[in-house]
DNA sequence: ACTGACTCGTAC
DNA sequence: GACGTACGAGTCAGTT
């Protein structure tokens, strides 16, 4: 009985494109990731499972059968990023070096081949295991014979099923997997199932009936529903069937015994390992090929040290504070209330851990504070700033924090995750970091110190061994200037602000509330009396049906789900029905109470403070976002929404100063393009968007008028967007050809603006980032996409970047130097607040002087343009008081 | 009761 | 589809 692995290397190559950051990639530039995900997972697979036979199947781009049976067939699919494509070969040649069969076979996909082979090694009755992501293998599992081993998600979280796994998983058998699955439908094929049936209905259906045809054979016996929705599709389930069952007895030339793992060309794989720079992974290959799964040679382990009295953290916090170089620290997932770990000896894995209750103790405290404070130990941690926060609550600042790793890792590749530690552990350092927590569904009442020392206690290692590699990886990229002058130091200007609060009057925000409540209540009778029925208003789907099914209003535009019921679409129907005037200021109204009114009161803290949180590492252009609540989109633009500002005040004897950027998007543009009408524009201090329409139109800034001046400023404002003349046409509500016009006529006023935006979408083509002139780098792979419409938004984001991005550093540059300034002039003004180019400081009556000129001084000096950087400056007793 | 997709709307 | 970056409220359809 041999062990056969079999391999849906697409899946597989897939998954781990998708799971690792596209900034991975060689000095010469070739990207990585997924290439290195497959072979870390497959030397994974080799060294878990000891296959005696082993064979990669790989899909053919040509169409298969199943695209000729139904043209539909995949027919949503995005074709594969070019930096995908690209490493497909190179996970081939990975394959070669190694030895390791690779099989296709035009006009099938990986998935017949392996079932194929499973079909070939059950008849044998060999061990077979088939690896894949993709849940069509299901059907081929058979005990004692063939497994699936299912790559859930990532390059490293798998569940291994035989018939009862499947079972448990999906409700049915593996033999009734196919027409399960038929009912059910498979989006990522774009094989629509039956309405209304999902996997739970899908599965009692099948065992009920024994299968399709016992369902069509009594369909009487269901609800009308779902009756009907099975009536209607059968012939899309009947296909679906014939779709979705693999082929059994295709023609192979390989049988399993051809996939003998023969002895690998170590030269020939050490080269390309070389070439790939991936080091770690071939030590892990030697070991998996050696036959000997070392003693966890790559698992990180740490070794923690609980304190369980006050005394032994003192002294184990003070013999941290004589050690030297970067002390990595890291608190378990709830905060430092739980406890804090700390490295003793990073090559010992010595690890401490100080409990949270012992955290109350004055002695530790203390501790904490010369170990962290002016005089401490510099600091590594993996997102210090929440901990930084709470340590000030706890009245120790943590003075030199020197290394961010999740800012690192932002740095990067500022991409849609988290910045999980154990996968920059795996990339980094080539080491895993187990997971943490109890078993499933084991709740550890106990909750012994020990288990909750564990996993911080494995982080500060994880923190320890990162700090070198990114720094590395940093400096290859030219990020290290961002991470020490800027990002890091930044984490205790939030910090300060987060801990501190911006003061809000309840009152004020209570009354704002009820009102706005009061008001709701009329505008959504009167939405309902228009209608003639009862219904939800904040229904999209309900109202649907109100306005353009009883009411016959006129559909403007379409979403993913039906007509669009916003309210620009209101707009345009305004005059034919008077529902849609309440409709649009019970919207209006609705917003203001829930989201502002309800959210804000719910968030005012001790001493009527609200306390958001500012993310540092969300944005892809580097600026900051604000949650919890969200202070980054406090209403402004129309009357009934300003007033919520006037519920944000200086607390008594203080005054707030509003201080922000004149046009510093526009000005970075000026900048960044050279361009010499818009340097000269501003340079003289003339008022922008009169001087644009000047240049724009060929008058005389006396002849502007407020309308010629309105589309400047909107083309202005859209161009760093990459506004096209559609959306400009839009916001003006004008026709799209004059909109065009008015664009061409702004490109040739400011030609070097045009020529900017075109050499930042070339630049970027080529590099596959941008960057900003920080360094600030942002990974954008829509550039390369087959596809149009994500390859031109992959366009309009490189433009946007380098701007928006350059705002954004300039913006944190004077965040970080105003926050130095006031501490260092030993002024008790704060900073309370920032909103993108936009700081509010809340200083004592007798410090306004003093720290406005500060203020004033910082923002405007904080990097020199080719144009000044104007600062508008107001004093004022709530944010309401700041006139733009 | 939670979760994710979707729509909508607010800011810069 | 057509303007970049965010966060959040609410509905709805799904699962637990």
């Amino acid at each position: 009985m041999a062990k056969v692995m079999l391999i849906d290397g697409n899946s597989l190559t897939y998954r781990a494109f998708f799971a690792l950051p596209t900034d991975m990639a060689t000095a010469s530039g070739q990207v990585t990731n997924a290439v290195f995900g497959f072979t870390s997972m497959l030397i994974n697979l080799i060294k878990d499972h000891h296959p005696d036979h082993i064979g990669v199947a790989f899909d053919r781009p040509e169409p298969t059968f199943r695209h000729k049976m139904t043209p539909t067939y995949k027919a949503q699919r995005e074709s594969a990023p070019d930096i995908l494509r690209q490493q497909m070969g190179l996970v081939r040649e990975v394959l070669e070096a190694l030895k390791i069969p690779s099989i296709e076979v035009v006009g099938f996909e990986a998935d017949d081949i392996i079932a194929t082979l499973a079909t070939q090694g059950r008849d044998r009755k060999d061990d077979v295991i088939v690896v894949t992501g993709d849940r069509d293998s299901y059907q081929l599992v058979e005990d004692p014979f063939v497994k699936v081993l299912y790559n859930k998600r990532g390059v490293s979280d798998y569940a291994f099923y035989d018939e009862a796994g499947i079972l448990e998983r999906t409700g049915v058998k593996p033999t009734d997997y196919v027409e399960y699955a038929a009912l059910r439908g498979d989006n990522s094929d774009n094989l629509p199932g039956v309405p209304g049936v999902g996997e739970k209905t899908a599965a009692k259906l099948i065992n009920e009936r024994g299968g399709i045809d016992g369902i069509y054979q009594v369909l009487d016996e269901l609800t009308p529903k779902l009756r009907e929705n099975l009536a209607e599709n059968e012939a899309n389930v009947r296909n679906n069937v014939e779709m979705m069952v693999l082929v059994r007895d295709m023609e192979l030339d390989v049988t399993i015994d051809d996939l003998n793992r023969g002895d690998h060309d170590s030269d020939e794989v050490r080269k390309l390992f070389d070439f790939l720079e991936f080091r770690t992974l071939h030590d892990r290959l030697a070991e998996a090929l050696g036959g000997e799964v070392g003693p966890g040679a790559e698992v990180l382990e740490a070794e923690p040290t609980t304190f369980t009295t006050a005394g032994d953290a003192v002294a184990a916090l003070a013999a941290a504070g004589g050690g030297t170089g970067v002390l990595a620290l890291a608190v378990p997932d709830a905060g430092i209330d739980d406890g804090l770990a700390f490295v003793i000896n990073g090559a010992a894995a010595e690890v401490g851990f100080v409990p949270g209750s012992l955290l109350s103790d004055e002695k530790v405290i203390e501790a904490l504070r010369d170990l962290l404070g002016p005089d401490g130990r510099p600091v590594a941690m993996h997102g210090a700033k929440a901990t930084a926060r709470r340590l000030l609550d706890l009245g120790v600042d943590l003075r030199d924090l020197r290394v961010d790793t999740q800012l690192a890792a932002y740095l990067l590749d500022p991409a849609d995750n988290r910045y999980d530690l154990g996968e920059l552990l795996l990339r980094y350092v080539g080491m895993e970091l187990p997971e943490s927590g109890p078993p499933d569904g084991q709740l550890d009442l106990d909750g012994d110190h020990d288990d909750l020392a564990a996993e911080p206690c494995r982080a500060a290692l994880a923190i320890d061994r990162l700090v070198e590699p990114l720094t590395e990886a940093m400096t290859a990229q030219g990020l290290v200037d961002l991470h020490d002058d800027l990002e890091v130091p930044l984490v205790r200007v939030l910090a300060r602000m987060e801990a501190l609060g911006i003061g809000v009057d309840p009152e004020i925000l209570t009354r704002i509330r009820d009102e706005l409540t009061a008001e709701t209540e009329g505008l959504r009778a009167a939405v309902i009396a228009e209608a003639g029925h009862d219904f939800n208003v904040n229904s999209t789907k309900q109202l649907r049906e109100v306005l353009f099914d009883e009411l016959g209003l006129t559909p403007q535009k379409k979403t993913k789900t039906g007509y669009s019921t916003d309210a620009q679409s209101l707009e345009k129907m305004r005059d034919e029905h008077p529902i849609v005037e309440h409709l649009l200021a019970y919207r209006e109204i609705e917003k203001l109470r829930s989201t502002y009114g309800e959210g804000l009161v719910a968030e005012v803290g001790p001493g009527d403070r609200i306390r958001a949180t500012f993310q540092q590492t969300v944005a892809r252009t580097g600026r900051l976002s604000s949650d919890k609540p969200n202070l980054h989109n406090i209403p402004v633009r129309s009357d009934r929404g300003r007033v919520f500002r006037t519920a944000f005040v200086a607390k008594p004897g203080h005054k707030l100063l509003i201080a922000d950027y004149d046009q510093i998007e526009l000005r970075c543009i000026a900048h960044l393009a050279e361009d010499p009408g818009l340097l000269e524009a501003f340079r003289a201090g003339d008022d922008i968007h009169t001087a644009t329409a000047a240049r724009v139109f060929d008058i005389a800034p006396e002849d502007v008028h407020v309308e010629e001046r309105s589309k400047a400023k909107m083309v202005s404002y859209g161009l760093a967007y990459g506004m096209e003349s559609y959306g400009l046409a839009q916001r003006l509500n004008i026709p799209v050809p004059e909109a065009a016009e008015i664009l061409d006529s702004y490109f040739e006023a400011f030609p070097s603006v045009k020529q900017y935006m075109d050499d930042t979408v070339e630049e970027a083509r080529e590099r596959g980032y941008t960057e900003t002139l920080f360094g600030r780098r942002r990974q954008i792979p829509e550039l390369s996409s087959g596809n149009r419409q994500v390859r031109m938004a992959g366009e309009r984001q490189a433009m946007n970047a380098g701007i928006q991005g350059l705002a954004a550093d300039i913006f944190k540059v004077a965040l970080v130097r105003l926050d130095g300034h006031l501490e260092a002039a030993g002024l008790e003004s704060r900073i309370v607040l920032q909103v993108h180019d936009e700081i509010i400081v809340e200083a004592p009556e007798s410090e306004v002087e003093q720290a406005c000129a500060l203020m004033r001084e910082t923002m405007e000096d904080a990097f020199e343009l080719a144009v000044p950087l104007a600062v508008d400056l107001q004093v004022a007793d709530t944010w309401a008081d700041a006139k733009g």
